[in-house]
DNA sequence: GCCGAATCTCTGAGAACCCTCAGAACCGTC
DNA sequence: GACGGTTCTGAGGGTTCTCAGAGATTCGGC
């Protein structure tokens, strides 16, 4: 359970997470869920705080909004470095200011997320970048997730039912991302939502309805079905009974 | 995996590699870059630092530019040499002041390369150098990079697709060999963009679309499609399914 | 077996994304 | 200074993806 969840230090103590924003719904929001994840969490509103905790804190990682109302993001970032260099750092950024602002952060190791977000996809990410940061000197192994006679791996985006390829649409990948990391659990539509859908995603939960008979058609068709729904509650991927 | 990403010396232990220059952005995304493909690094602001960090740190190679705030480059280049006569040296350069200076220094079996570079020419160069140096723990055989049908001869500059020779522009091949040194592996346009294309470019992603085309063009044409588009994601290079 | 509610599926429109072409800008060479 | 090769910009066009609406279907309770 514990390499699904939360990743952790050699010596078992949790992984610790700065975020960093001015929107306290957001901080908020990620903390939440963050711990969720098995990480131990703190959050900052503005770039002089996220200095002043990281310096007690130490954190592994940190997610770093760019446009931050007093300190520009990429100055915070060359002070968190100068502290402790080994920290991995996920950024936020608008849309729009991908391009200019961001350059050269992927090279570093580093990566972005852009406004808006789905959870998932952030908590993918930061996954990716602390299991590449733990695993520098070894062998890059990827993140392979297996359910049942269903299995993903993340680095090469490839998912495959009983040992067959599938090709999925982003929307696709990302839903069944969060169905397989939580096997065997109902999830509810909204949690689904919640999740898997950007944050300010208007739209009903119909979608999800609708994104899960798509994925139905590319993983069930014709099989024992793993995707079962659980009426007036929500949908559960199951490994078939062997 | 091993031999693909980290060099390392007989015994195992990892190769030293210290980075003089004096913009702390480029040290710092270069120290993590080394670091990330295995390497153990260090990094120096000047040439007094850059001295007194070898004496204790004794690497096994410097990346070096030629113009510090302090001590000329070359200067610092013979301070070194003086402690210890085996280290691999690649310097860094301006454009316009490279054939006067770094002509005679190559001629020892350094390597320069010129600002602004690309971090896969770096890396290819800082790779060459001590792969040359026979500080690799695989013999000194040239540099063959194989997926699938696919090999690249690094030294040779030459590419074959099922055995048949490639021709190819530089930026295709630095694009190439970014792919086929990680195969299977997605990578977003900005990854790759911040990998192949010099750090100071302003462009947008657009560009890897475009040579992505004109690789295509070259590498698939006509065969069984090895660079597969990951929509809303980015490239694959994956060797054909046998 | 019937009914209402929940769920599934089909369709189409709009948007996002990607590929390619043509030409301009930029080399280095002769 | 002209030329060939390379790199990059911009725009057009085709494809794919997402999502809303509406009808069809299934399910569970009665």
């Amino acid at each position: 359970m514990d390499d699904v969840r939360g990743l952790s230090h050699a010596d078992g103590s949790p992984v610790r997470v700065l975020v960093v924003d001015d929107e306290p719904d957001l901080t908020d929001v990620l903390g939440r869920v963050l711990a969720q994840e098995g990480w131990q969490v703190r959050t900052a509103a503005d770039g002089a705080g996220a200095i002043a905790v990281a310096r007690e804190f130490r954190p592994d990682a940190v997610v770093l909004d760019i446009m931050l109302p007093d300190i520009d993001g990429l100055r915070v970032l060359r002070e968190l470095r100068a502290a402790s260099p080994e920290v991995c750092v996920l950024f936020l950024t608008a849309r729009d200011a991908v391009e200019d602002r961001v350059a050269g952060i992927t090279a570093g190791g580093d990566d972005y997320v852009t406004k808006p977000f789905s959870l998932e996809e952030l908590l993918a990410r930061l996954r990716g970048l602390l299991r590449r940061a733990g695993l520098t000197r070894r062998a890059a192994a990827s993140a392979l997730l297996t359910v049942g006679g269903l299995s993903m791996d993340e680095d090469a985006r490839e998912v495959t039912r009983d040992g067959e390829v599938v090709e999925l649409t982003p929307t696709e990948f990302e839903l069944l991302r969060f169905l397989m990391r939580n096997p065997r659990r109902v999830l509810s539509k909204e949690q689904i939502l919640d999740r898997v859908w950007s944050y300010d995603f208007g739209g009903r939960a119909h979608v999800v309805e609708l994104y899960v008979s798509y994925l139905r058609k590319k993983i069930d068709a014709g099989r024992t079905p793993m995707i079962h729904t659980v009426r007036g509650v929500g949908y559960v991927l199951k490994p078939e009974p062997r």
